[in-house]
DNA sequence: CCCGATGTTCGATT
DNA sequence: AAATCGAACATCGG
């Protein structure tokens, strides 16, 4: 569910954390830790200072004192700030005691979790670049796309490449900038627009505080507001803002896609 | 009731 | 190497 947008939403919720300290740590699903088993997890997290909390991709960074706990949030995972422990825990799948409040992680389809990584380096290795990261420029972006021959949206949903899009802003984008999802990366022309419009797409969203379809929340249940500005996904059938035609739902990649035959060529 | 679909990612298989 | 598919899981709608 939540791709960029959401997740800076999320980070952006998440300010309080800065100088708290962890003071235990309480699961509900075996899974929840991706890359240690529950006990080292918890020697490396618990009793530690919050340092930053930031963004890469769609992973949410909280530098501690000494190393990084990372959350990814996947389809369905909420994660907040709150005095109390919910009264509908339901969906609750873990949650960190804060001394005075917890921060909480409720999960409906159990896809997501966290990591603790002891470098940034180690956790590096999982992501590409990110769109707000100095290293995304138009030149960089030129040579990926010149250098690689998958379909646009393949490409453009490849962490590897960049990381923080996903479904419905790679939709959003290749709609605004009208190039058809499945042009070559290598044949594209308007790849200044493309570089431009990926930008534009992602903080028209972060200031509507992302798109909720169904399950994104931020802050204890508040939702974003930009599903009223789609301009294509989750629009099939329905007519195209710019050329009046029938927008389109295709599995391209893998995925449900949207778009419009007529103008995105 | 059953089937398909959902904003993500990973790993196995073509 | 790159594309495709299923799996992880819960819920909702047709």
């Amino acid at each position: 569910m939540p791709e960029l947008p959401e997740v800076q939403t999320v980070v952006n919720s998440l300010a309080k954390l800065k100088n708290k300290r962890i003071i235990s740590f309480k699961s509900f699903h075996s899974k929840i830790i991706y890359n240690l088993d529950h006990s080292t997890f918890i020697e490396n997290v618990v009793n530690k200072k919050v340092d930053s909390v930031k963004r890469k991709g769609k992973y949410i960074l909280i530098k501690l004192d000494t190393g990084y706990l990372v959350c990814h949030l996947r389809m369905t995972g909420q994660l907040f700030l709150s005095d109390k422990l919910p009264e509908n825990r339901r969906h609750m799948r873990a949650y960190f005691n804060l001394s005075k409040d917890f921060m909480i992680y409720n999960d409906i389809r159990k896809f997501g979790g966290f990591y603790y990584f002891s470098s940034i380096d180690e956790f590096n290795l999982k992501v590409g670049v990110d769109p707000y990261e100095k290293e995304f420029t138009f030149k960089w972006l030129r040579n990926g796309l010149k250098s690689r021959s998958r379909s646009i949206k393949h490409l453009l949903l490849d962490q590897k490449f960049i990381c923080g899009l996903g479904n419905i802003y790679v939709d959003e984008i290749l709609w605004l900038t009208k190039i058809h999802p499945e042009k070559k990366s290598n044949k594209i022309k308007m790849i200044k627009n493309l570089y431009e419009n990926i930008l534009t797409v992602l903080d028209n969203s972060i200031k509507h505080h992302g798109t909720t379809i169904i399950n994104f929340t931020f802050d204890n249940m508040k939702t974003g507001e930009f599903k009223n500005e789609l301009k294509v996904y989750a629009r099939e059938g329905m007519r195209c803002f710019r050329c009046n035609n029938k927008i389109i739902r295709k599995k391209i990649a893998s995925r449900s896609t949207h778009y419009c035959r007529k103008c995105q060529k």
